[in-house]
DNA sequence: TGTTAAAACTATACAAAGTATAGTATAAAA
DNA sequence: TTTTATACTATACTTTGTATAGTTTTAACA
């Protein structure tokens, strides 16, 4: 997934119920996350690495279904250079590397955990056994759902 | 961007502070909601619809560069399929149609409202005039920026 | 009463991106 | 010494997306 710079998205904002931002915007800052998340197996190997700790190239291959050595290479180099991942080597015998989001990285996880209250409420026939539609607090009782949201929301 | 159903990525669950889900989990529901909000250009025509309130076809085309028509049809019928969207006619005439959320694609705009917020926090120097990272009670001083969340997290 | 214009697509050829398969380099374990 | 594992890289092929143009419907305009 490509998305190039030029900016026409905010300049038609009609009235009705529009929500409008209250500081000037030059590039919206969806189309800009999505520059760098939006690319097909970018948020799966972000949900591995920062979520169930799937954090070696091989694993992360193992776990994504689809996905081949040559993309998953290509995502790592980007999402590396992008700052959202590093790695750190556990042995340089036979190169063993560790995959772990930065802080950058870490910031990414409200949107992975949207992205699982948005299947767990509408797709809950395919995501769970018992079929049923589940809220946040129900599928991770040990996560304080909304404190995940701090970094995002002043607390004034 | 398309996701098979076969699922191997619950399997390998190291130690370490893994998230790990209090429920059996059949399919990833982030696999699952990739599967439809995952294709390019999808969430930018949602953004449109729910967000700007630009929901003419030929108003979603200029909004957004370098989205072809072939490709919104594909994905207003992939929306409209999916439930995300519904039309509504307004003349039929001059076929003048207006595209609008249903309460199941309303559910998306927290995954974007995290995108928002991440691109607001990462990319503020391209995103905003003054280049100063924001919180989104900044961005959105209107909205209760916590009551948002509400439709995934129980208030008990 | 043509002609133009707008809306909402649809068709075709072409280009970019992703996929499948195989191969490389390194080094430890059997 | 052969096998296995890790972390890639290369090549050909296939799918998907892109650019450009065309179609249909009606309504307003000259």
């Amino acid at each position: 997934m490509q998305f190039t710079n030029s900016y026409k998205e905010e300049s038609v904002i009609p009235d009705d119920s529009v929500v409008r931002p209250k500081v000037k915007i030059i590039n919206c800052p969806i189309k800009t996350s999505l520059g760098i998340l939006g690319k097909k197996w970018t948020l799966l190997i972000i949900r591995d690495i920062g979520f169930l700790k799937i954090q070696r190239f091989n694993r992360i291959l193992d776990s994504i279904h689809g996905l081949t050595p040559r993309v998953l290479s290509m995502r790592l180099k980007e999402l590396e250079k992008e700052g959202l991942i590093e790695c750190i080597e556990e042995t340089k015998s036979p190169t063993r590397v560790l995959w772990r989001l930065t802080d950058k990285g870490k910031d990414t996880l409200p949107i992975l955990i949207m992205l699982t209250a948005f299947g767990s409420k509408w797709y809950s026939s395919i995501v769970f056994e018992d079929k049923m539609p589940r809220k946040l607090n129900e599928i991770f009782p040990q996560l304080e759902t909304k404190k995940i949201f701090n970094t995002y929301i002043n607390n004034s």
